[in-house]
Formats: C-alpha cells, structure tokens, sequence
RNA sequence: GCGCCUGUAGCUCAGAAGGAUAGAGCAAGGGGUUCCUAACCCCUGUGCCGCAGGUUCGAGUCCUGCCAGGCGCACCA
C-alpha cells in the first residue's frame, strides 16, 4: 500500500511546483525523516528548487506548505529549516487501510515465468554452509518473488558427469577398490562418507600427481557409458543429489526441476548452441597466435582495454565449461531449439515433485520447464567473469533483450572465522592464521556440514524449548525445535547484505538472542498469547470485535486521540512500509532488506507489548484498539517472516 | 599487471537515490518478572566513518589519488 500512495503524494506535489512555479519537474523525492516529531515523510526539493528560484529554501518551503492545501493521505505539512518540508499522515485512514491491505489475499501467480537457479552443488559431498547461503538466498528470492504474483520455476543444476564426481568415483575403485554393490552398501550418510573420501583423493593425488591420469579416465568413462566407472558414477551422483535434497528440505527448500549435465550430453545441446555461435559469428576460429585452433569468443573490450577473448572450444576440438554453460543457459531461455524430457525424481512431504532431467519420454505427463523469460543465476562473486561470459554468449547470439534478462544474483562466499576453525580441530597454516577467515574447501574437507549445523541448531534450541514447555509432549517438543533451528539459521544467512563475506562463527550462528529468528519468531507467539488468553478468559470474544473497529471504526476522534500516541504510531508506520521495503529487495536482489525490517517491527512489537498491558486495559474500546494494533502488526510480521521461509511454532 | 568488492563503536554488521543529532546486535556494567512467556524490556560509555584532496547549500554516501585486505582474470570445473 505505501509505494502507491507516496506516489500519489509525490504526483500531487509535482502538479502543484508546476502549476504554481510555472516550471517542468519529475516527482520529488521523497524520504523518512530520522525522527517522528519531523513526520512521516520528508520533501528536500525546495533545496534545488533555491537555486533555479534564486530564493532561500526555507522560504520556498514555508510558501509551499502555506499554498498546497489538502493533499492525499497527509494530515498536515510542515516547513522545517533550512528548507525540508515534513508530512504527517493522516493516522487513522491509513491505520484502516492497513488493517485492510493485510487482509487482502496474495496475488495469484501469472505472467512470464521467472526461472531462478540455485543451490547447484556438486553431486560427491555432504552441503555445507556455503551451499546454505546460497540456497536460502535462492529460496528467500522466490518466495519474495511469489509474493508479488511472478511465476516462479525453482531449478537446482545437477553437474553429475564432472570432475568432482570423478574425483570420488577414483576414490572408490582406485583408492578403495570397492565394487558397486559394496559402495550401495555403505550406509548412510553417504554424503558424509563421500565428504571424507573426496579430501582423501584430493591428497592422494598430490602425493603423486601421475594419478590424475586416472581422473581424466575416469571422466572419459562416464561421459561414455563405459562401466564400471559410469554406473558407479551414478550411483554416487543420484544418492548425494538426493541427500542434498533432504538436507534442503529440512530447512523448507524445494525445487522443481533438476537439470543434469548428463542429458546436456546426450542431448547434444552444446552440438546446437555450437551451431548458433558459428552461424551468427559469435565465436571464430583462432588461425594465428597463442589460441591458434582454438574457437573464441570475443569481449567487448573495456574503455581503453585490449579486446579480450575467451577460448570456447579448445584445439583438441572440446568443449570449455562456459560454452557448455552458454548452451544450458539458452535453453533456460527457451532459445536453444531443443529441450529436454523428464521424470519423477523425489516428492516432498507437501507432495510437491522434484523432476530431474531425462533423455526418454515419461510414461506419463511431463511438465514444461525452461523457457523463462527472466532467470536469475544465484551464484557467489567468485563467478561474476564466467557469469559476464555466458551473458556476452547470448548477446552475440543477437539477444539483446534476453541477455539483459540473464542475471547473476550474486553474494560473497561464507568462510570460517579463526575461532571457528580452532573449534573444529583444523590446523591452518602460518598463512592462514594471519588472515582473518579461511575459505571453506571441500576439497580439502575444511568446512562445517549443513547437517552439523542444522543438528546443533535443533540440539540447542531443543534444550531451551525443554527448559520452558515442560507440559508438552516429547514431539511436539522436537517439532518446535526443528521450527526454531529453521528460524535460526535462515534469519543468520539473511541478516548479512549480499557483498559481505560471512566469516562463520558458532557462537554467533547459534545465537537465539538480539537479531536472530528466534528473537522474530518469539515476538510473534508471545504476543499470539494474548489472544490465546483472551479466549481462555472471555467467552464473549471471537475476534469478530476486530473486524467490527476496522469496518466502524469510533465515530468521534477516539482512534484519533489514541494514534497520537508516538508509540503506537511508530509500530505502524514501519508495519505499513512492508511492500515499499520487499519491493526495494527483489529491485536491489538485496534480501538482507527484508530481513532488518522485520527485526525492526519485532523489535517495535516487543516495545508496545512492553508498554502496555493489553488484557488488563479497562475501557473496552481501548482494548480492542490495542488487540487491533497487535493483530495488525503480527499480520505484518508473519508475512515478513513467510518471505523469509521463517515458520512461527504455536508456543516456544 | 588489469578488473570487481570491502574498510563505520572492543567484536559482527546496518546506514533509504547525497539531507536534519551516524545506528543495531553482541560483549561489559547496572536495573526490571505477585502481571499477555525474561528467547524480553530499560539505563550506561565508546566513533580522525582507512588517509588526502575535490564536487555540493549539505558527503559515511558521489569523483580522483593513495594505503590496507579479499576475490577474480586457464585450452580447470
């Protein structure tokens, strides 16, 4: 509701500069003032308009607010020197119009499909926090993306046929000399065995660097078919992707569609993107130089740069990893020609279906998935050149508009703090130790798992939960604590802006005080308590008395009087703002937006129901005001936390 | 060498598209519960906003230079 009416504030004023001044001018900007006492909102144009008056802007400002007369949703205007000119929303219209928006149903999914991609973790390892970043970034994206009414198809890229994949399937036969019945026997988790085996071969190999023979092998083999190497290969990629899934799925992460590079193969759809990029120019043969042999693309070169190239298909006639990633990236686009067939990978517990990619028709109904008009490529920074390099790919294949639409969400990688790092037992190097975080390496098995995390999480907050419901159930127990974990760890991988290295740090990762999704989530069942009471205490309450104030509100100037109460007001200010501040988030791919802006409205809610005791408030109309302002602001922050993939336990 | 990012309180980080007195959380110290859950609330202190110039009525925010740190720049994926 606030970007349309500050527009409309901002249209009004914009007609009268013009009508008044006689002068052209865009809608002024506007902002919030740093206190209450200064409004609501805030115009700084008499500042510019000083210098093309040739007048003081305090003046300006002073004439503008005596000559503007009424304008929409404000309850008065104020010039305030040395020039800003305040608003004071009319508090009751826009508390009811708030009470109202709340309740308004989310918009119904339509338009072009936004394709959004993420997770994509190598299939040969347990997650770590890495890969949480970036699929709670994902997640959180599209579910803010949801809520504006996008339709939204969440794929998870499958890179099965690769070299970390290999690296774990020589560490099998090779290194272990296991069969595929004995690997199948390993039990679970496998994705923590293969965790360690990974950091084993990596090592393995480094003690004599002759093996990596046996990787490129061992690539060959699964690219072709050839087993025993090509049914372990799948073998050890199926069951990790599956783990990965299940690990999602803990913390309210699923996926549509999982794309494999293997039917990227068999499909030949490098042989066609290939074909485009030669047809239409965007890639040459190098006759001369260093790439001699080689097929480049070029680069637009950067202001008074050499044009750079970027080798494409090497002189032994295969493929690099960008091109291949040119070719997915034009399917996501619908622009490839050619598409994959699908089927049935995994349903979650909502019944909702994971498809992963096939190269056979499904005997059945198979979804249509590519195709998008927008995708969203959630990717660390670490991959902005490669990610400017897929882009470029589709730009010189003429499209223009759709490489524009090609977009790299990215975010810094999540390292482990010094401290974090002795509390795994890790050793660093002197070089190391002097920085101040490590980079996480699966390679090097140096990281916290996902389900370490996510088990240490429930563990702690089980105990809290223990130390306070004593009257629940052993499972409703561990159902709260598995909320709170969740709430935990979303709200720590949100509450960092994108371009800020989280240097991982238990303590602070576990924290359920201050700003963290426990603080969120208990805001919300503590004041959910009240109503809870209220219906224990008053047979005569239903709710009904809410929605009675909201459509007849007093007629003499009561709700007036008791919005004037800076404190309430501030409350609902900021509970007013949650479009203006989501909308900023999805404009800005910033969710850490979100994230604060709910932390402010808990940290106003956590105010009032400080302040004020609601059930004991004796005039009764008073009462239902104040149940009307928690109402509202619950609603506010529910939604806030259901774009964050935050869940509120009834009781904790 | 070139490109991108970062530098704000003891620590971890926010700082609306330049605006009014630079903020949170944690940590430290003190206080609050016969009451709707103390996973809460209140009080207390700390800032050459990396440094130097510039643009502007106004700069933590924009420009230039420098210093420090991180990441990227393969016929690896």
């Amino acid at each position: 509701m606030w970007e349309e009416r500050v527009a409309a504030i901002r249209e009004h004023f914009r007609r009268f500069l013009e009508d008044f001044y006689r002068i052209t001018v865009s809608p002024p900007a506007v902002e919030i003032p740093p206190r209450l006492e200064l409004g609501d909102l805030a115009f700084t144009f008499p500042f510019e308009l000083a210098k093309v008056l040739r007048r003081p802007p305090h003046q300006i400002a002073r004439e503008v607010t005596e000559k503007i007369g009424p304008v929409p949703f404000i309850e008065r205007v104020e010039a305030a020197p040395p020039g800003f000119i305040n608003l004071y929303l009319d508090r009751g219209g826009w508390f009811l119009d708030l009470c109202l928006w709340l309740r308004q149903s989310p918009p119904k999914p339509g338009g072009p499909k936004v394709i959004v991609e993420h997770t994509n973790i190598n299939p040969n390892k347990a997650a770590h926090i890495g890969h949480l970043r970036n699929a709670v970034l994902g997640d959180t994206f599209v579910r803010h993306l949801r809520a504006l009414g996008r339709r939204v198809e969440v794929q998870n890229y499958i890179d099965n046929t690769g070299v970390q994949v290999a690296d774990v399937v020589v560490g099998f036969h090779h290194l272990r000399g296991m069969t595929l019945e004995q690997v199948a026997a390993i039990p679970e988790p496998f994705d923590y065995y293969c965790w360690d085996l990974y950091a084993e071969v990596s090592e393995w190999y480094e003690e004599d660097p002759g093996r990596h023979q046996l990787r490129l092998q061992a690539l060959e083999a699964i690219e072709h078919g050839r087993d025993p190497l090509f049914s372990l290969a799948a073998h050890v990629s199926d069951r990790i992707v599956l783990a990965h899934l299940k690990t999602m799925e803990r913390i309210d992460i699923r996926y549509d569609v999982l794309p494999r590079e293997s039917e990227i193969l068999h499909l030949r759809f490098w042989e066609e993107a290939f074909r485009l990029l030669r047809e239409r120019g965007a890639v040459t043969l190098a006759e001369e130089g260093p790439n001699k042999g080689c097929w480049v693309m070029t680069l637009p070169p950067a202001e008074g740069q050499p044009e750079e190239t970027k080798i494409i298909v090497r002189s032994n006639g295969t493929v690099t990893y960008v091109g291949k990633d040119i070719a997915y990236q034009l399917w996501k686009l619908g622009l490839l020609g050619k598409t994959f067939h699908y089927r049935p990978f995994y349903t979650y517990a909502d019944r909702h279906v994971a498809w992963v990619t096939s190269t056979k028709p499904f005997d059945g109904e198979e979804p249509d998935f590519g195709n998008g008009h927008e995708v969203y490529n959630v990717i660390d920074v670490r991959q902005s050149y490669l990610q400017r390099v897929v882009a470029q790919g589709v730009r010189s294949l003429g499209y223009e508009a759709e490489a524009d639409r090609s977009i790299h969400f990215s975010y810094e990688m999540v390292a482990l703090s010094p401290r974090c790092c002795q509390a795994l037992g890790i050793e660093l190097s002197e070089e190391d130790q002097r920085r101040s975080y490590v980079e996480v390496s699966g390679r090097r098995g140096l990281g916290v798992k996902a389900d370490d995390l996510l088990n240490i999480l429930f563990e702690r907050s089980l105990q809290e939960v223990e130390k306070r419901q004593r009257d629940l159930t052993s499972e409703q127990r561990k159902s709260i604590a598995r909320c709170i974990a969740v709430g935990a760890l979303r709200y720590f991988m949100l509450k960092y802006t994108r371009n800020s290295v989280i240097a991982f740090d238990f303590d602070e990762a576990l924290s359920f005080e201050g700003e963290t999704g426990p603080y969120l989530q208990y805001t919300i069942v503590r004041s959910n308590n009240i109503f809870r009471k209220l219906a224990e205490r008053d047979a005569g309450w239903s709710g009904k008395q809410l929605e009675e104030m909201i459509g007849h509100p007093p007629e003499d100037d009561r709700l007036r009087r008791w919005l004037a109460d800076d404190k309430i007001w501030a409350l609902l200010r900021e509970v007013s703002r949650l479009s203006e501040v989501t909308g900023q988030s999805v404009a800005t791919l910033e969710l850490s937006t979100t994230a604060r802006h709910a932390f402010n409205v808990a940290q106003q809610l956590n105010l009032f129901y400080h302040n004020y005791h609601i059930l004991s408030e004796e005039e009764p109309e008073r009462r239902v005001f104040y149940l009307l302002v928690v109402d509202t602001a619950q609603r506010g922050l529910r939604k806030l936390l259901d774009l964050l993939g935050i869940d509120v336990p009834e009781r904790m």
